[in-house]
Parts: C-alpha cells; sequence; structure tokens
DNA sequence: AGAATAGTGTCTGTCAGACAGTATCGC
DNA sequence: GCGATACTGTCTGACAGACACTATTCT
C-alpha cells in the first residue's frame, strides 16, 4: 500500500481511560491484522488525509470505529517515531489521550470482531504491540500531572456527581489515596464546579450533587 | 515533488532561543522560496526519512543548515497539522523548542544567502509565515511553564555562570522580576548546580561561579 | 439508638513574597 | 572611606498534610 522511502507512515493512537471498578482503566484491542497480529495494543489508526481534516479527526475516526459513544476529551500528548518503532518502515505515532466518563463504558464496544479489553492503567498485564507501553506509561504520566496541579478530571465523571465521587476518580489516576479535608478546600475556590441543588438517593446520607460549569475543559489556568 | 492527497507533508520546525541583551530572543529565517516566500519564519524544513533516523534527527540537521554550533537541548513541543495550515496540502508540523547558550550567539550564522534574526521572542514584530506565530506562542509557554516550575534553564547559560546571572536568565524568560532572597532560596536545594571554588573578575564585589550539574537536562522532577 | 457517610475546624510545618540588613570587593 | 554588588535574616500570609470533630440520614 505504501512506499515508506520517501513518505513516512503517520498513524493516531489513542489511549482511552475510563473507571471501572474504582480503577483507572484504558482500552485495549487485540490486532487483528499484520504486524504484531494478536498483540494487545492502543486503539489506532493510519491518517486518512482525505477523510480527515486533522489529526483530532483522525483520533475521534479511529475511536469511532471501536466504540459507539462520543468522546468529551481529546487532547494531544506527543509523537513517537522514528525509523524502527513499526516494522513497516520510517513512522511517526501521534498519541492522544482521550477520557470516556465512567457512567458510559457499558454497552459501548462496536466491534464484534476485534477482541476488547478494559485493562488497568497503571499495568496493563499484557506485553503491548509496538512502543504502545511506552505510550500509555507516556499518556498516564500527563493524567496523573495534570491531576497533580489541580485540573479536576470531570469528563470522566456523569452527568452529576458527589464530592466523594470525584475524590475517588483522582485517587484513581494518582494511584494514592487524597486527603478528604485537602480535597474539599481546594475545591471550594474551583470555578469548576457548580452546586447543584439536588442530592444523591438512597444512601446512608446523601451528598450534594455537583456537575461540571459550562466552559470546562481539563486544562491548566 | 509530492502529492499531498495520500500521504500528507511532514515538516519540523524550531523555536531556538537565547539570551541577547538581557532578552529572550529566537532565531527567525527570512524565506527564500514559495510558499510564503519573503516572510520571517521559523527555521524548518520536510523530513528526510532517508536521512534522518528520527524527527529530532531532522530538527538537528535543519538547525545544522542554518547555525555552526551543536545545540545542547532539544525538547519536542508538540505537533500543528491539517489540511489547511500549509497552501500545498495535508501537513504535519512538529515543532522543537531549542537552547542556546548565550556565550555562542556571536559568529554562528552559516549562510550567507538567507536572511537571519534574532527576534524579541515575546513579541517577534514581524508577522510570521504560516502558523508560525502560534508555534511560538506555545513553545514560550511551555518555556515559561518550566522555569516557573523551578527548572532551571541551564542551557542558556555559558559554562560558568554566577547566581545572579541565572536570575537575569529566568527573569528574561517569565518576562518578570524575581525576588533575589527567594530565587536563592530555592536555588540551596538543586542538585543541579555546582560550586566551581572560582569567582568572577574585574566587577565590583566578584560572585561565586557555578556549573550545571553532570546529568543535568531541564526536565522537571 | 447506632452505623455510616457528609462535611468542617484546627494545629503544624513549609514555602513564597517582601524587604531590610550585613559582608566584601574595587576604587 | 565610599559606592556597588553579593549574600543572608526575618516577618508574614497562604496553603498542604494530618487528624479529630460535628452533622445528617438510613436502618
Amino acid at each position: 500500500m505504501a512506499s515508506p522511502k520517501l513518505y513516512p507512515l503517520v498513524v493516531v493512537d489513542v489511549a482511552l481511560f475510563s473507571i471501572i471498578d474504582g480503577d483507572l482503566r484504558v482500552l485495549l484491542v487485540k490486532r487483528a491484522a499484520e504486524p504484531e497480529l494478536g498483540r494487545w495494543a492502543l486503539p489506532g489508526g493510519a491518517l486518512r488525509p482525505d477523510l480527515d481534516a486533522s489529526l483530532e479527526d483522525a483520533a475521534r475516526r479511529v475511536l469511532r470505529s471501536k466504540i459507539s459513544v462520543d468522546i468529551p476529551h481529546l487532547e494531544d500528548i506527543r509523537t513517537f517515531n522514528g525509523a524502527h518503532r513499526d516494522p513497516r518502515g520510517w513512522s511517526i505515532a501521534v498519541l492522544y489521550c482521550a477520557l470516556l466518563p465512567r457512567d458510559q463504558v457499558q454497552a459501548l464496544v462496536r466491534s464484534k470482531v476485534e477482541a476488547v479489553e478494559w485493562a488497568c492503567a497503571a499495568d496493563p498485564g499484557h506485553r503491548l504491540a509496538f512502543d504502545h507501553a511506552l505510550q500509555l506509561e507516556h499518556a498516564l504520566q500527563v493524567l496523573r500531572n495534570k491531576v497533580d496541579r489541580h485540573a479536576l478530571p470531570l469528563h470522566l465523571m456523569p452527568e452529576r456527581f458527589t464530592l466523594t465521587a470525584l475524590q475517588r476518580t483522582c485517587e484513581a489516576i494518582l494511584g494514592s489515596k487524597l486527603d478528604k479535608a485537602v480535597f474539599r478546600r481546594r475545591l471550594k475556590g474551583s470555578a469548576d464546579l457548580i452546586e447543584t441543588g439536588e442530592f444523591e438517593r438512597g444512601v446512608q446520607r446523601p451528598a450534594m450533587l455537583y456537575r461540571a460549569s459550562d466552559g470546562f475543559d481539563f486544562d491548566l489556568r
């Protein structure tokens, strides 16, 4: 199909994160074609200049082919490139990080052919194809850095959520416990969080439900 | 030369920073070819898969063609891409940030043909080609964020330097004054700085000369 | 009443910002 | 000695970490 002597192969790979059972998970697909057939990998695909207006569009298209929901957050992480990272020749992989709300994980896998798995992000438990283990590591580090610096991963939350649920999500990303009082103190000043008037239902003591503010987009300052 | 319907044009652009007259400057070249002939731009060039083992190598090659010194720091910033950012068609520009020691600015411009200029980084004073104004803005922001988070821009300094000189460099990057006592207090703990036994010469009161530690590389933590 | 979880008050150490003070050099 | 610059001491306010405390709802 290509002659990667003059032109590099350009692909987008996506690390799609969500929260399942209180863990940060990442979507993996089992490769159905050579090279690296049968190995687990981040979902990815070649850029189609005739179809995609941008690399971000390409990433969206790749995700749509695996998954049947809209992704609220998609962010450029960095490129992995060189003559040898893909056996097909000179290649550039642009890595994107995407977040899927925890309440939209079920019933979204479109493909009946490909095997798909929500693996633990910190330790996927498979040897990944190409340099995808490295890519995953970088995506996770960017995510952790942002949360460390007090960006709120609201794109992982459902429409309405409690502060405790948000704290659990941050803990799942960071891989460590946070102090409740400290966490809530910081949130006091945040313009990203809006109190809905509503409360939880059917729990010991119902907590206030919050939502993301309208312009929210998970950037830093 | 190319048929950018099937394959995107892949270029590297480099924001090369240095310090001149106490200001943060960036190297611009006047384009000698279409498109955007005659307009000022960041130095850049197309990837040559036959010559370059990686995009970083390509960036080094591009810089070597304009400048006759080795660059101590080169870092991937992000990609700019899409069907319309370059009139030649679908393109991917990978932006690199490079730092040149302030004492190596003179006598390094290789090209006799192209016009070259060290423009003020915060306000280059020209309308730049393509999306280079945006690219420069991003490179500068990454640089500022790093210094804000206490990374030391030692690659901009000569072999030996005083703490005051280092403070001036940080101030030039940030575009604002720093408090001397605060700045030095932070440096106390740093493993990146090594006291040489030596002192300045021929100034009112000679200050201690420092150098970068051996493994230093301008990363964060 | 008691369990469980929501939410708050407070003490302490660390660090940034501000600013004044002391030390040491060239002249 | 004097001017200039290197370098340090100290006060204050903001905030993180730790932990105990109060509040409210379900069973």
